[in-house]
DNA sequence: AGAATCTCTCGGCCGC
DNA sequence: TGCGGCCGAGAGATTC
């Protein structure tokens, strides 16, 4: 399930292999993906012979820098990209094909078909959805602790849905919200609006500090991955509380409990994270 | 009006 | 082996 971590790792190793080439012909195989334009046919003509210039990411989406346009990706769940050359054989669950002009492909999988594509001009990407609702940055230099605390002094929701909510903070999932949230020692279901500002600037530091060590482990991973740039596998090896249950927790050895805070599997220690701390 | 919650997309996977 | 239910990002709809 990629994350802003995940998604970052393939904006690196992808750019490189798909910048300055050019689209000469594209293959839906699953229409759903294509969010915009509605008919897919559109789609198609409006990105031939448009060259790809670079890859940028914004949240958990990546930003497809063509020459007139940009092609807006999520990968959701499941989504990947990878690169193939012409005649390889159709890999299942592919939905998306872009042949390049050397003979190459960029292909995108997704087992669950929940990913998304839009093509925008340049003026229209990020004031119209799905990009225009979208919060800061974590590594943005507006992303302050004040920040942070001025938006959840304001909503009477759970910790974890505000900071799920991509409109206050692009990035953050699941399991990162875990994590953020153990080494916070803040309970996940602790009212947003009850966080004094000392425990935000310690949730703030902590969003920054798991999503960059995130993404060291992906992108030294990677390089092992090159033809499967989704799987991106070594920062499960560092996750303190994310899938843990019953197993002790990294700081005081007590069990790793399992919940459901708005309808989302929840790893925290009872121990760390007290409701009322 | 603004915030919170529900619904929908999908198929692998789990438990019975 | 079959089958119902679970999982979840985010948009849009609905409800509060």
């Amino acid at each position: 399930m990629p994350e802003l971590p995940e998604v970052e790792t393939i904006r690196r190793t992808l750019e490189p292999l798909i910048k300055g080439k050019t689209i000469e012909q594209i293959n839906i195989l699953y229409p759903g993906i294509i969010k915009e334009p509605d008919d897919t046919k559109a789609f198609e003509h409006r990105l031939l012979k448009q060259t790809f210039q670079k890859i940028d990411r914004l949240g958990k989406f990546l930003l497809f820098y063509l020459d007139d346009d940009i092609l807006i990706s999520h990968l959701r769940m499941e989504g990947k990209y990878g690169i193939y050359e012409k005649g390889d054989s159709i890999e299942k669950h592919t939905h998306v094909i872009f042949s390049l002009d050397d003979g190459s492909e960029l292909r995108y999988k997704d087992v669950r078909k929940f990913g998304t594509m839009h093509i925008k001009s340049f003026d229209a990407a990020f004031n119209t959805a799905p990009l225009n609702k979208l919060g800061l940055e974590p590594f943005s230099e507006q992303f302050t602790s004040h920040y942070l605390y001025e938006k959840l002094k304001k909503t009477n929701r759970k910790i974890k849905a505000a900071l799920l909510d991509q409109s206050i903070v692009t990035g953050l999932g699941n399991i990162y919200v875990d994590e953020v949230l153990f080494y916070s020692q803040v309970h996940p279901e602790r009212i947003a609006s009850s966080i004094n500002e000392k425990q935000c600037e310690e949730i703030h530091r902590n969003i920054i500090k798991v999503l960059n060590d995130a993404i060291e482990v992906g992108g030294s991973s990677i390089r092992s991955y090159l033809n499967s740039l989704g799987d991106i596998g070594l920062f499960q090896l560092q996750i303190a509380v994310y899938g843990k249950e019953g197993e002790p927790c990294p700081r005081c050895q007590d069990e790793i409990a399992k919940i459901k805070v708005g309808g989302r599997g929840t790893h925290f220690c009872p121990s760390c994270q007290k409701i009322d701390g």
